[in-house]
DNA sequence: GCTACATATCACCATATGCCGATATGTTTA
DNA sequence: TAAACATATCGGCATATGGTGATATGTAGC
């Protein structure tokens, strides 16, 4: 029971704890994009980004449906965008402790 | 820049993305508690709880302090239950709308 | 100083992950 | 039907990750 709770919570986290996903969430936003579109921007093998989309659509990040040829994929709930707020909340104050830190340190030395 | 944040980002999403780690997370809430205390409830090695806490300590989730023979652990920044709030909203809707689909299936078949 | 305790680290194994090029699948268009 | 396009999947490689028992490090007490 809590078990598949916090299985599907480390499921989603684990989904969007790679910079490539990240950025693709990002990337789409509040749009619906083709995975022909999403491919170019990345730099990486068409193949990668496949396997990465798979991996957000199983975690349940995006939807996806086919029109066509194509295939669409769109973020599946906004909710995701408050967390990467939470997340990034997180990394500022992280990263301005870090550079805390340093002036300290450098502050110490001079 | 933009790179590192994104970086810090999936840091801190991994060292989340572990059911152990985020079981560990949920343990010590707000208090400060020894490995001594955190092993037990976990029936994994000692070696690996130390090393999913060094992780957590990487990754700027927890911080430590050693009183005497033990080390001492306790969250950092408690936005990171804000962030957990959010994932289990997430996961939230995504297992009702799986109830549903299952629901929709049986209707289905009888 | 020796012993017991608390924790971190090491060496190792098995599995997962990210990446790629090549290929298979399916759809549109000529 | 053939050719072109869009995407997914496969096989393989290198590295990361989670797990363990054994060992090193450091502190407290006798």
């Amino acid at each position: 029971m809590s078990r598949s709770v916090t299985d599907w919570r480390a499921k989603i986290l684990g989904a969007l704890s790679d910079p490539t996903r990240l950025e693709i969430v990002e990337f789409l936003g509040g749009e619906e994009r083709c995975v022909c579109e999403i491919v170019p921007p990345f730099g990486r093998a068409q193949s990668t980004i496949s396997k990465h989309l798979n991996l957000l659509f199983e975690a349940g990040i995006v939807e996806r449906r086919t029109d066509g040829k194509r295939t669409l994929y769109r973020v599946r709930n906004p909710k995701v965008f408050d967390l990467l707020r939470e997340v990034d909340a997180m990394a500022l104050d992280q990263i301005s402790e870090l550079k805390k830190a340093e002036e300290m340190l450098e502050a110490s030395i001079r």
